[in-house]
Parts: structure tokens; C-alpha cells; sequence
RNA sequence: GGCGCCGUAGCCAAGUGGUAAGGCAGAGGUCUGCAAAACCUCCAUUCGGCGGUUCGAAUCCGCCCGGCGCCUCCA
């Protein structure tokens, strides 16, 4: 099967063909900086991550774009309340969340545009929609658009526009709207946004942009006026992404995106997450708590990303696991011994298969609990197989098991994370080679009592040795 | 009320018509000075329940039971 992703528009799945043969262009929703950010809103960005990586293994040039909305109602409120400006406000947030991304082995995008550098062009996107006759001005002067206006409006979430009542659940105290279903394009400043640094010239009276426009906005000066990919949260389908479909087509008259893909939010421990529950838990809790950054990359892999994702504390202990039996794999191959003569080993025939069923995994909308199956097969196959062959095996044999897993690796970025987190300094290990051979001397001489508190001490540090044929490893254990 | 999703072993999770992947946990064994790592064997005759279609169903259809998301700031 061909790489495919399930379309939120058309509700199916579909043969990935972007507009341009072998290029790429997404665009990413990002978060609002106006707090921390959680491990809830990681779920969606490894997804991204594993799009990213996974576009550019199957060989496509990828321009991948991810914004930070720093301009919004929460972020003016939060400014407010700090006697500051949004600019000042939302900056620790937007630091916050890309030291957390680093943390997780997830690959930086091309560009991380704010919201508040691109108002000059959100003006002028309004304009054009005042031209169209998409847009108008309400009494109070904000701008808003005109859902009647736009026949198609309602295709992405297939809600109909007559169905969305007023009152209890859609904010009344806009008034001034021709239409209760309009959304605002452009909000008149009130004297809290000037206050916050929110307020900006436009030709309809100082204001500030609305929260739907500026997605639409960056991600057509950046990615151009069909994007192949955009994704979100599940939660922005209606009605961030359908009112960013209504604006965009409204100004370009072209497909403003070709695929749509919507990310199913994670349960913590069987609960929904939520500030106001207080059962949120971020990046730095868990890594507080003595967690692996691996480990939380891999427990965001198990499940496919349309399906529900139960995060907890015990399957972040089976993570664990699974990431150091990863590890120990990657040592015990690498260091296999090689024997020239040494007769052939399965291992060339299973680094085939691994990687077919990965890449079929992969290429069936994003299944990364497929793939990991895939990686787990290979490794107990190759493990039987390095049994097996007890005299060495052939050194092309080594490399190209070596090489498929590291392929495979560079999708699901497990080893490269888990491997940077256990690194030591050139004096420590040589350290522990002392330690290692002080050890090997007294059990030579079969003092094991000598031979044991040598590794006893090691292990107290973190570091476990592994006796085998070929000699003593060690390793660092999270 | 509208739109949509899910229910597979103790926990997590693939599989969407051909006879149940994988991870963690558990039991026994091999190897080892002892470990660790690894391997071998075992661990769901069965996929929420009841009907139906089919040579054949976890997979398709119907009904029922249970859980959940969005429609409102939210990744």
C-alpha cells in the first residue's frame, strides 16, 4: 500500500500525493504560549515529529512549519494580570516549549513563526476579504466574517452553519454581528489590549487579529496558498481549522489544504487532562520523577495517533523497559564479533522483512504501534540469530542489521535519545575501564567477593556490566 | 439534540474477511563463579453481548450493553 493518511476532510483514507511531486509543505498548529505546556500537548507534537521524520525517510523534501500563537484572549489576560505585555509574557512559555521538545528528541521544524510578526499581512488578508464582500465591520469596529457569505463553510467538521445556535453555547456577548454564527476577523481594541501591547493600526481602528486568522495568514506567506498537510489537535477541527478553510479559500478561491489531519487527545492515568482538574502533568514532572525522555517518546508511540492514548505512570515503567532492551540490542549487534569466513546468518533476510513491514506500517497512516511491532520482531529474531552463531558472523551481515535498525531509528528517534542521555565524559570511562579491569584481575584470581563489590559500586552509579565470551560491557542504566 | 470514536490476555496495543503481531508483567528451563544480557518453552480455542451474511468473521450488517471525544478556552 502506498503512503496514505486518513483526510479529516473527506473522512476516508487517502493516497498521499502532494501538489508537487516530492515536496512537501505542512504546517503544523501550534501551542498558545500562555502557560506551560503539558505532556497532553506532546502527543500531538511527537505526531508531528513522527510526520516530519517519517515524510524525509521516505525521501521527501519536507518544509515543515509550526506556529506559536502569542496574541489571543488568554495570552492579553495573562499579561494583564503580570502588569506586562504579551511580548514579555508569553516569551518563558514559547522557551519552555521548545526546551521541551528538545528534551524529547523531537526534530526542530523549518520555522516557528509568532503570531505578532505577522500582523502587517493579517491586515491585509482582511482586507482582501472586505473586497470579496466576506468581510464586514460591526458597530463596536471589529471585522467579521460572513459565514453566509461562503456556501462551503461547515465541510471540514460537517457541522451545518444553521444548527450552531446562539446562547448557551456560543459567546453572545459579541454583539454587533450580522449573524451570530460570523467569527471575528479582527477584534477592536479594548483599553486592556493597548495596556498588554495587543493593539495594532489597521485601516477599521486599532485592534488586534483573531485568533482563527493568524493560522491562515502564516501558514500561506510561509507555505504558499495550498498547503499539502496541516494538522492540529482533534480539538481544533471546529472551529479553528474550519474557519481558517472559510478565510483562506474565501481570499485565494483555491484548495487551501489538501490533507487535513487531526491528532486524538491523550487520557492520563483514564483521565481526561485539564487544568481545571489539576491532573496535568508536564515534561519536567516526569523527568523530575526520573523518567527517560525515551521512555516518554516511546510511550507516545505505542498507539496510532487517531486512536485513544492512555498515558500513565505504569506503562511509562513498560517504556522503560522496552527502550533499555532497545539499547542492549544496538550494543550486543554492534559489537557482535565478525568472523570473514564465518557462514551466512539470517540477519540480511530479516533486516528486509523488518523494514518492509515498518515502512508498510508507517505508510498505513502513521502506525507507530505497527512499526514498533516491526522493530521488536527483528530484534528477538536477530538476538536468536547472534545466539546461534556463536563463532562470529559475517561482517556485511552485522552491517546491514546495524544499518536497518538505525534506519528505523531515525523515524522513531529512541535510541538516538536514550543513547545522548546515557553519555559520560572521556574521564569517567575511563574510569570505568580501570574499574573494569581491577575487576577482571580479581576474578582471575577468583576473589569474587573483590570481584562483586567492584561491580556492586558500579551498579550503585548506574552502570551495569555484562560479562560475555567476547569480554566485559558496560552500560549505563536510567 | 448534531457530528464522531472506542470496547482484543493481568496492564498497554497491532490486526478490518482466511483462522489472534509486539511491549510490560508472570511460570519453567539453558547459559553464568554469581549476576546481567540473551535464547528456548508456556501464558486469549478467542476478540463487550446476542443475532445475521459467508465455505470461512475480532474483522461485514442489525440490535443491545459499556466507555469516550467534539459541538465552549483547550494539543
Amino acid at each position: 500500500m502506498p503512503l496514505s493518511f486518513y483526510n479529516t476532510l473527506t473522512r476516508r483514507l487517502e493516497e498521499f500525493q502532494p501538489s508537487e511531486p516530492g515536496k512537501v509543505r505542512v504546517y503544523g498548529c501550534g501551542p498558545t504560549i500562555y502557560d506551560y505546556p503539558h505532556i497532553g500537548n506532546f502527543r500531538t507534537f511527537m505526531v508531528f515529529d513522527l510526520l516530519h521524520r517519517y515524510l524525509e525517510w521516505s525521501g521527501y523534501d519536507v518544509r515543515f512549519v509550526t506556529n506559536l500563537t502569542d496574541v489571543d484572549d488568554k495570552t492579553i489576560k495573562g499579561a494583564l494580570k503580570e502588569g506586562t505585555t504579551i511580548r514579555e509574557y508569553t516569551e518563558p512559555f514559547g522557551v519552555a516549549f521548545l526546551a521541551d521538545l528538545h528534551t524529547l528528541g523531537i526534530k526542530p521544524v523549518d520555522l516557528y513563526p509568532r503570531a505578532t510578526d505577522y500582523v502587517g499581512a493579517m491586515v491585509d488578508f482582511v482586507g482582501e476579504l472586505e473586497e470579496k464582500g466576506l468581510a464586514y465591520q460591526a458597530e463596536d469596529g471589529s471585522m467579521y466574517f460572513s459565514i453566509a457569505a461562503f456556501p462551503d463553510y461547515g465541510k471540514l467538521s460537517r457541522i451545518d452553519p444553521e444548527a450552531i445556535r446562539p446562547g448557551a453555547r456560543v459567546d453572545v456577548d459579541s454583539y454587533g454581528k450580522e449573524d451570530v454564527r460570523d467569527f471575528a476577523l479582527w477584534k477592536a481594541a479594548k483599553e486592556e489590549d493597548e495596556e498588554a501591547g495587543a493593539a495594532w493600526d489597521s485601516p477599521w481602528g486599532r485592534g488586534r487579529p483573531g485568533w482563527h486568522l493568524e493560522c491562515s495568514v502564516m501558514s500561506i506567506a510561509e507555505l504558499g496558498e495550498t498547503l499539502d498537510i496541516h494538522l492540529g489537535g482533534e480539538d481544533l477541527i471546529f472551529p479553528h481549522h474550519e474557519d481558517e478553510i472559510a478565510q483562506s479559500e474565501g481570499v485565494t478561491g483555491k484548495p487551501f489544504v489538501l490533507y487535513w489531519m487531526h491528532v486524538k487527545h491523550l487520557l492520563l492515568e483514564g483521565q481526561k487532562m485539564s487544568k481545571s482538574a489539576g491532573n496535568t502533568v508536564s515534561v519536567g514532572d516526569l523527568i523530575h520523577r526520573g523518567f527517560d525522555p525515551a521512555a516518554i517518546r516511546h510511550q507516545l508511540l505505542t498507539a496510532q495517533y487517531r486512536r485513544e492514548l492512555n498515558f500513565t505512570m505504569e506503562g511509562l515503567e513498560a517504556s522503560s523497559k522496552a527502550v533499555q532492551r532497545l539499547l542492549d540490542f544496538q550494543a550486543r549487534l554492534k559489537s557482535a564479533p565478525e568472523r570473514g569466513d564465518a557462514p551466512p546468518t539470517r540477519i540480511p533476510g530479516l533486516a528486509q522483512d523488518a523494514l518492509a513491514r515498518f515502512q508498510a506500517g508507517l505508510d498505513d497512516d502513521l502506525n507507530s504501534a505497527e512499526a514498533l511491532g516491526a522493530l521488536f520482531i527483528f530484534l528477538n529474531e536477530v538476538n536468536a540469530e547472534l545466539d546461534r552463531s556463536g563463532g562470529g558472523i559475517p561482517p556485511e551481515d552485522r552491517a546491514r542489521g546495524v544499518e536497518a535498525l538505525e534506519s528505523m531509528d531515525r523515524v522513531l528517534g529512541l535510541l538516538e535519545l536514550a543513547n545522548a542521555a546515557r553519555a559520560v565524559d572521556h574521564a569517567t570511562e575511563e574510569w570505568i575501564q580501570e574499574q573494569i579491569k581491577l575487576r577482571k584481575e580479581a576474578r582471575e584470581a577468583r576473589d569474587f567477593a573483590a570481584a562483586d563489590a567492584i561491580r556492586d559500586a558500579l551498579s550503585a552509579k548506574g552502570i551495569v556490566l555484562e560479562d560475555s565470551a567476547e569480554g566485559t560491557r558496560w552500560k549505563v542504566v536510567k
